[in-house]
DNA sequence: AGATTCGGCGT
DNA sequence: ACGCCGAATCT
């Protein structure tokens, strides 16, 4: 039946959208939709897309079946403002490979998508001016990047990892003594912001060094450096980790013999079997 | 194996 | 009533 892939609209190009009605069972005449990424992945809900657009894309006010963004504060109920979508992995049509999101989240007040915007003034000769790929681009400077949120760190809370089954992957463990600075304090939050801190910027993260920083943030906190409390790096942290590293380095080695043993014989098997593949 | 399809749990 | 996802079924 139905078996049209419609290109979505709020979507960026290259995702569609289908739509399969049931035709049997209990469940006869409901629907289920899909949508497919640019290369070909198929997701079947909104906490599956959202995992793999990762927390830089809050589809808070995506809705999954229609395919549209659900109104702001529509009705009785506030509801939050939180919004924002994004509009990268989606852009980034051309390395052809990759789907994977490294970027971190990125404030967005307006739409996540590109969308037109209406000029509404009395003067003739009005047009609509689409949003091309002016300010967004920001894929290659990204550090100069224009106002941010004081504590845009608190974005990252519940920025989990997760392998390709997307399995949550245990945490990391902090260094005991790190200590964060303003809201959320929790220790995930501060995993991310160090995390992120290292993954985005070449120069050294020391943590904020006045203490001032926690009274009045506003006026002291360093924007340059991660939510963190300014930290010693002793030389047993830096064994520690050394160790962690040789230890991590030997898994490593010892899964990719396995692996390796595991195809040879399966390889030897099937030959064996005469049923080459 | 991968894709398709419906059931059924949880909200 | 519906979103989400497991698992039976199909190719």
């Amino acid at each position: 039946m139905e078996r049209k892939r419609t290109d979505c609209p709020a979507l960026p190009p290259g995702w569609k959208k289908e739509e399969v009605t049931r035709k049997s069972g209990l469940s006869a005449g409901k629907s289920d939709v899909y949508y497919y990424s640019p290369t070909g992945k198929k997701f079947r809900s909104k906490p599956q897309l959202s995992r793999y657009l990762g927390n830089t894309v809050d589809l808070g006010c995506f809705d999954f079946r229609s395919g549209g963004m659900t109104g702001g504060m529509t009705g009785g109920k506030l509801q939050k403002n939180k919004q924002r979508l994004r509009h990268d992995s989606l852009s980034l049509t051309k390395g052809g490979k990759t789907d994977l999101n490294t970027s971190l989240p990125i404030r967005q007040t307006a739409s996540i998508f590109k969308q037109p915007i209406t000029k509404v003034t009395n003067h003739p000769g009005n047009k609509v001016k689409t949003d091309t790929q002016s300010h967004t681009d920001t894929h290659t400077q990204r550090s100069s990047e224009q106002p941010r949120q004081l504590f845009w760190e608190k974005r990252l809370k519940g920025l989990r990892s997760s392998d390709v089954t997307e399995e949550l992957l245990r945490t990391m463990d902090l260094p005991k003594g790190l200590q964060s600075v303003g809201p959320d304090s929790g220790d995930d939050t501060l995993l991310s912001a160090l995390a992120s801190a290292l993954h985005m910027s070449s120069s050294p993260i020391t943590g904020q060094m006045s203490v001032a920083a926690g009274k009045n943030p506003t006026i002291w906190l360093n924007t340059s450096q991660p939510l963190c409390k300014a930290f010693t790096v002793t030389d047993e942290h830096i064994r520690e980790q050394e160790l962690k590293v040789h230890q991590a380095r030997r898994s490593l080695e010892e899964a990719l013999m396995a692996d390796g043993l595991a195809r040879a014989t399966e390889n030897t098997r099937e030959v064996f079997e005469g049923k080459t593949a």
